[in-house]
DNA sequence: TGTACATCAGTGAACGCGCGTTCACTGATGTAC
DNA sequence: TGTACATCAGTGAACGCGCGTTCACTGATGTAC
């Protein structure tokens, strides 16, 4: 049956959309054209009239998921008022290495959830995931005042160090997690001590340290 | 053809030292039993002599490659001497985010290699893993003298936060990646400036904000 | 020590399953007149 | 505006390939006597 032109781009954009959550819970290689399809709301078959492949489709998803987490970053940076701003960039790292961050099924971060499999996918993806990293961390940098550009990115590195290796052992060894995660806040606490902005101290884990 | 005991026990340490290289290199889904026995001189039919399944063979390849990084570390935590040791884990640490490391096929740091995988494996895997990494944070820790093991542990997934992302990006944009390598280093730098005693705290950054 | 037999590590064909991709078909949409 | 036909998004069976796993077989090793 044919379908509407809007229906057929709507259809489009929905395969869009779950092939870049999926991938992002699952990996590239973990979730399968008819999954996503299905996902989608409709059969594998039809994939092909709108991805020339499904490599084609992890290029575009990976496009996606970044530049979304590109447009949630430039948000921060582009808070009103400096005071607010400073809030907003604290309590964006904050929830970066967050036990909610960590547990969430999709990686709220999709550098995190997509970088260790980067240099093994084929160029069209890994550009795409670079350009993203890149837009990314221009906006990170504007967001973090009073750093230099290398300051933001090791800021950033470490940020999704911790989240990486908090995530890795949640299951098998839950205390080991939160500790990472709990050691990277405390060097977030370390980090903004005479910052000023930091009155109320939202301390979204117990610090044990 | 039967085989000696000895030469059988050798073909599986064999074995299982080629898993360990080459999952490191290609992933766990990106490597094939057929693949491993070749690369180990053998067919694929007479792997289940040795391993139960490849998951278990995982699990194997995991904790070797795990321990001996733990063995490395501990290496540098034992070496005489305390300045010959504070040499050491400068070394050590300046090695883990350099160019070198970063293109080396397989990576110098398995739970770089392996942490991304982690959520998706099984619990033998995740286990074998987190037990890894547990041992050697401990010896990270002890070869970070003058820091607590909060810091420590926060100075580890910085490193391997750079070493992922610089990973991640090096084929697409490698002037991005070594400006993520880079930026790990400045920050080595200034942790170490004065770094005999816990003494001295540096402020990390020039408190502008 | 020598002989006969059982064992079992390694071989390579084969099985079964999953998955990316193709294809003939359907029928509503879009278009030409 | 109405009619006839072409288009093409979606369907589901089928293909082909790779891969984990199984299995009958081989023949040197290990062992019982």
């Amino acid at each position: 049956m044919r379908i509407s032109k809007e229906q057929a781009e709507d259809n489009r954009a929905r395969v869009l959309s779950s092939a870049t959550r999926l991938f992002r819970e699952k990996g590239f290689a973990g979730i399968g054209v008819a999954d996503i399809m299905g996902a989608a709301g409709m059969t594998h078959g039809g994939f092909y009239n709108h991805f020339s492949s499904k490599e084609a489709l992890e290029g575009q998803a990976c496009a996606q998921a970044l530049q979304a987490s590109v447009g949630r970053m430039r948000a921060v940076a582009e808070v009103k008022g400096a005071e607010a701003r400073r809030a907003a960039i604290k309590a964006y790292r904050r929830r970066y290495v967050s036990v909610t961050a960590r547990d969430a099924p999709a990686p709220n971060c999709p550098m995190v959830a997509f970088a260790g499999e980067m240099p093994r996918q084929n160029a069209a993806v890994r550009e795409a995931f670079a350009r993203g990293l890149k837009d990314y961390l221009a906006e990170f940098e504007k967001a973090s005042e009073g750093k230099t550009r290398s300051e933001a990115i090791a800021d950033f590195a470490a940020l999704a160090g911790a989240l990486i290796l908090a995530r890795s052992v949640a299951a098998a060894d839950p205390k080991l997690s939160e500790e990472i995660l709990a050691a990277a806040n405390a060097r977030l606490d370390r980090e903004e001590v005479g910052s000023g902005a930091s009155v109320e101290r939202t301390a979204p884990h117990p610090s044990r340290l």
